[in-house]
DNA sequence: ACACTCTACTTGTCTAGACAGGTCTGGGCA
DNA sequence: TGCCCAGACCTGTCTAGACAAGTAGAGTGT
């Protein structure tokens, strides 16, 4: 007997209006910029409620397609963006779910005081204690990382008396402070002599330097400038629209 | 007089819950894989409907802190793992949001033979037509990507004929193929003879490079590798948990 | 010319119910 | 013992309506 449904599982209908609509603005129906149909249109058109074209609107929003404003409008999101989830893991977690081993040491664990660049990038005075720790991962006794990270006080008292050969840093801010944003860019570039020599790698070779900037809601937690040798390390992704 | 509600406009009950549900994950109160309410008990706790749970949990799982599986539950995810939304532009549209000019010159424009490696990568077989293209972008007139690209010739039939110093790329086969799913790599190397001379840069000079693959439903559309001068290109995003 | 208000339209959020379909478990039956 | 089935429980999806809050524009009064 043949159920009433073939197989595709007969696409539901909160999908079939984000296909229609991601459809639509991949062949420039919606030119970029461009106002969308609004929910109470959708919901005329394809006989559905509200909740359902909201759903998928939705949808879109969090995938870039679109931009949505209160009280005016959905908008087309500007041309052809994409975007993926950069899935950011604990360099730890990472390095044993590859089955490896983890061990961190650290060079330097110390509170100074911040200069002028230093201060404006963590929101604090000029002349404000920070604290900064300077730790070497390794994947298998091979440095993986140097992680210079410079911490807020303010957001992590505690942050001075850990111990960061048994939890890293990523780790224990996670566990300490509300995280509620977060800013990070990713470029290549040389080490510094320090660097290269804490790496084992030489002043010439290419790493992938990642700085990282968290944030509570008002004050920034932490900066951190993350050095991958180039040739033992790479990022991934995917996604799917 | 007083408003009733201060200032941060009363936090809304779906992110009341998402609130508290992160918390709870942050200090594992659900140890990573262990199972979380389900949404009738939050339904229950929260006194609220279960759509209102239901978004909360949806959310949640689309950031990547919880696994639901129907029939079965919603359960913590595996440790300290946190996404983000990594966008990735056409770069021409990049650098004309800065403001600048943006020029394509193409270096190369063929149909080609494919050898074992770039077969098993494109999904086609040895020896199968395939078409390459090598073009620099130029911001302001300095380069700033060599783009080698090759296309699977099923799913983009014209690519030979199309005028890329006129569109991109990455615009050509938005607009002619179904993108599905892509794949990408980010790695700091040193450039290759030619993509040094190409870029106008030195041997030694590191790159931020781009291994990109896009599929369609079946088939790999294109494989590409983006090559940028480490000083002048940076990639960049944020996220918000 | 300017400032104000009123209205229409938009998205943001929520409710209380409904049905569908997947998973697991325990009981009954061969 | 081994199989199947019914029920409990779970998530996935949808509805029809409601109120809140933001925006833009038209109209009005000074």
């Amino acid at each position: 007997m043949q159920l009433s449904t073939p197989l595709p599982a007969a696409e539901a209908p909160f999908a079939r209006i984000k296909r229609h609509l991601k459809e639509g603005l991949a062949d420039e129906r919606w030119p970029p910029g461009s106002r969308m149909p609004s929910e109470a249109e959708l919901v005329e058109r394809f006989g559905v409620s509200r909740m359902t074209v909201g759903r998928a609107l939705k949808e879109l929003q969090a995938e870039g397609l679109i931009e949505r404003v209160q009280g005016v409008g959905s908008f087309a999101a500007p041309l052809h963006r994409v975007s993926s989830t950069l899935t950011i893991r604990d360099l730890q977690e990472e390095i044993e779910a590859r089955g490896h081993r983890h061990r961190a040491r650290v060079e330097h664990q110390a509170a100074e005081t911040a200069g002028v660049e230093l201060a404006a990038q963590l929101g604090v005075a000029v002349g404000d204690r920070v604290f900064h720790t300077r730790i070497i991962h390794f994947e298998n006794d091979q440095p993986l990382q140097c992680e210079d990270r410079f911490v807020n006080p303010a957001c992590a008292p505690g942050y001075l008396e850990a111990d960061f050969s048994r939890i890293t840093p990523t780790r224990y801010l996670f566990r300490h402070t509300a995280l509620w944003r977060a800013q990070y860019t990713i470029e290549s570039s040389l080490p510094t002599a320090l660097e290269a020599r804490l790496l084992h790698i030489g002043r010439a070779d290419p790493c992938l330097i990642m700085v990282r900037r968290t944030f509570t809601r008002n004050a920034v937690i932490t900066l951190a400038r993350l050095v991958h040798p180039g040739a033992r390390y790479q990022l991934s992704g995917e996604f799917n629209p």
